[in-house]
DNA sequence: TCGTTTCCTGACCGTATGGTCAAGGTGAAG
DNA sequence: CTTCACCTTGACCATACGGTCAGGAAACGA
């Protein structure tokens, strides 16, 4: 009890570890609760004994629920972000599009809280995100269809439309996180194994490459 | 639109009538709300608001919230059921899959806040239809495959996995409603135009069915 | 007309929630 | 040891929410 193992410093233990350790726990435990509650069914005391600390101790890093739920919904938009990179490195679609595949699925599966939080607040209306949307989401998507339609210049895969591509492969690979509960329910109730992780992503790729000519 | 002109009989004015349609602006309300702000965050005071009635009227054709969300919930999923018969009636897969793309993609379009409830409920675990889930749901699945399944074995489309598939084509058309507001939002902040939504059912239709081998 | 069933609704209630606060703890620097 | 900035938390508060209820208004049948 009293040797509490949520720190485990060892040798700073300095003021800012402890804001940033506890604010790592906090965020975690937020993700996991507003993807499982949504925003309005979320409760700070839910949050607060996941975490494993006080509700007023939320209070203290974070002024209010929103503030707790940008933080969270931001901090999600950067893994994707992060993800969105192997595109630019590839030589072509089979490189890119496949890896990007990947990444994303791979996201699903480790991520999948975040994928939700992010696809409520975008079903609701994106009342936290919006700017995102209209500034670095824009930009991204713009930057990405070019890549694709250079591809498609250079006759490395068909001319199909670029934007609802994207739109497929974001549907496609999100949709493992977002419905895990159904395809895990349809799947006898037990969670994709890590062969059954591995075939969906070789058929998910298998369809998308073969769909835009790329294979 | 839920105009507020509630009750237009002009001759029979029956109690049943009168039920049903209370029941039928209620249960639009609802749809409205629970798609935009969730089962949490909606609150009964505002699909009264907005069936224009005093809440508790709701109380007296819905016992709880949760009573109303189920219905509301059961009736989305008549709705999909519905729009899954196009598999069965066709020859092949550019029928029976590109009819389903259709049908899918038509939904998306006209009953968006449906397919986000709907969404909601499976990202949060479906609390409520996790048996329709395990029944219904399951059994057309297994269904579907083996019709899916049988065209391959007729050589009518390539050998690809056809959960897979089916999970794709969940994900793709349903992306559409649930995701709308992030389109639009790409789209210059405009909801997609009737050419648009052409385009989007023609791009969808040509990548799946060019990769499963079916055209 | 009267009686009965159904419908309507303002006012009310117990509870749970987001948020506040003041008092106390902790650790490192001087 | 003292100081001081930072961290912790039990107790508390105002509000908003789901739900109740009693009493009245319509809508029928007879």
């Amino acid at each position: 009890m009293t040797g509490d193992a949520r720190i485990s410093q060892l040798k700073p233990g300095r003021r800012t570890d402890i804001r940033r350790e506890n604010e790592r726990v906090i965020l975690d435990a937020a993700e996991k609760v507003f993807a499982e509650a949504g925003f309005g069914g979320a409760t700070m005391q839910l949050i607060a004994d996941m975490a494993g600390l006080p509700k007023a101790n939320l209070h203290y890093y974070f002024a209010t629920k929103e503030d707790l739920y940008r933080r969270v919904v931001q901090q999600i938009f950067e893994i994707w972000l992060n993800a969105a990179m192997l595109f630019d490195a590839a030589p072509g679609p089979v490189e890119g599009i496949g890896g990007y595949i990947d990444a994303k699925m791979d996201i699903s599966r480790t991520h999948p809280s975040g994928s939700k939080v992010w696809a409520s607040e975008v079903m609701h209306g994106a009342p936290v995100i919006q700017d995102y949307l209209e500034t670095t989401l824009r930009d991204w998507t713009d930057g990405r269809i070019a890549v694709i339609q250079a591809w498609i210049d250079d006759g490395k895969m068909r001319p199909v439309n670029p934007r609802h591509l994207l739109y497929l492969l974001w549907a496609t690979t999100q949709h493992y996180a977002d419905f895990g509960h159904q395809i895990q329910t349809l799947n006898d109730g037990a969670p994709l194994s890590d062969r059954q992780w591995a075939e969906a992503k070789a058929s998910v790729k298998d369809m998308v490459l073969r769909g835009i000519g790329a294979i």
